[in-house]
DNA sequence: GCGCCTGCTTGATTTGGATCAATGTTAAGC
DNA sequence: GCTTAACATTGATCCAAATCAAGCAGGCGC
């Protein structure tokens, strides 16, 4: 057995062997086709914490896959404020918000020792023309890219700050899941600073709401390392309605 | 002289001839690529205000660009809330949220009177593969939405009442501007509870926005006619920085 | 024309989160 | 192991926007 490729870090394992292949973008892709995009892949050394994968107006050439690790992209307005536009996990794809205006719209950087597979996106545009499942899964991922941002802007224009806190665990959690890693115990890689600024709130603020979710019993917060002890109850905090039949 | 050709809600009218044909999908194509496009695209008739052009949830099968009017993109969440996401004039693609779960993840709604193109989408996507610039428009309209979307949330995120309405009216100017219409005069076709519902804000803090920019001698607001009187004070208003050395 | 309904404006009060300020904790470098 | 700087928590105060509450057009049907 090649153990090789079992290092998430591991920079020669090819689409086929990567864990990530049914939650990434090779998606819906047969094995030939796989076979086609991981020729065009490129994967880099494994970057450390506070290396960036491009730079905001950086001429925009690939997009990127989490490969390990975790990455947030964020922009500076024109006031000169960060502003934090997204955290990736492993299978998540990055950078497609360049495409339009042929440049970075935002920067990317590691949040943590992680590694990133790129792929370049005029390749991956040529190569869609003669795999139609290729285009329909580009389509896919920024058309969710979309909603999810949707999802977002609903969480900024209407809720209070325990709701877009708990909304915001339960997609990490259901992220987690999906890459078969635990739902209920998990790290939280970004600083409150950041968290707080994606979700338009203070760290202050973070930090009283995780101090009440956890009075309240629905958390177990020690430092970055978030426990959901009350999944229900976090659904509820997070504005849900139960059914109480 | 063809009068049809001059009507924005006749259905006959091609992509050709069409005055919106630099800004709409057909974009950067040639000649004969846009009778291609044009081929697979269905006018109907004019819709009416309340009309709908899909609905949440309905089975994703085609995209639509604004020929006339204007409308509004809305979805409801679990709560039954409504929650507006996009405002939509001539010129503009609405629908490409379907594309990732093959549903629509909302609904659309005429404002007023409007015309739209329907373009079927599993079409589109062949049309895609054989011609290469096409798809390149499609993955732009999709990034630049993504785009667009970020910058609301930046806005939603962490900006005040009057920066919000400020920055709105400027996007509005924006587009009005890009389809060689006044961008200094101009109809705001939603109610102010969907601007509202929109950037985040209620009822009330709209209007009393709209009152201090008129006061301010910024705005000229009657009823949904709105003049900006003073381009750089909305600026201003708006949060960005100005010139002053 | 008249009343009605819906949408808009304006005022008074409340409140949730920002801000200001101080203290506590963690991890990195020497 | 100690020092230091970055990050996190907690408390006190303040303020912008939500909420509550009236009154005010303007469009529509009768």
């Amino acid at each position: 057995m090649d153990t090789r490729t079992n290092c998430p870090h591991n920079q020669r394992v090819s689409c086929l062997d990567c864990s990530l292949k049914n939650v990434c973008l090779p998606l819906t892709l047969e094995t030939g086709d796989i076979e086609r995009l991981d020729s065009i892949i490129a994967r880099g050394k494994p970057l450390q914490k506070g290396d960036h994968i491009y730079r905001q107006h950086d001429v925009f050439s690939s997009i990127f896959a989490v490969r390990s690790g975790s990455v947030k992209s964020y922009s500076i307005d024109e006031d000169g404020d960060e502003l934090v536009t997204g955290f990736y996990f492993p299978g998540e794809v990055l950078g497609m918000d360049g495409v339009g205006q042929n440049q970075h719209a935002s920067s990317a950087v590691a949040m943590e020792t992680s590694s990133v597979c790129q792929i370049p996106f005029n390749y991956l545009g040529e190569l869609s023309q003669t795999i139609p499942s290729l285009q329909q899964n580009c389509f896919q991922i920024m058309s969710q890219e979309i909603v999810e941002d949707r999802r977002l802007m609903a969480l900024l224009g209407k809720s209070h700050a325990d709701q877009r806190v708990a909304t915001f665990l339960l997609t990490i959690s259901t992220r987690k899941s999906r890459n078969r890693l635990s739902g209920t115990v998990f790290r939280l890689p970004m600083s409150r600073g950041d968290m707080g600024n994606y979700l338009g709130l203070t760290v202050e603020t973070i930090s009283r709401v995780f101090s009440r979710l956890q009075k309240q019993q629905i958390l177990l917060v020690n430092n970055k390392e978030i426990t959901i002890l009350d999944m229900d109850g976090l659904r509820v905090a997070s504005g849900a309605k139960v059914a109480v039949t």
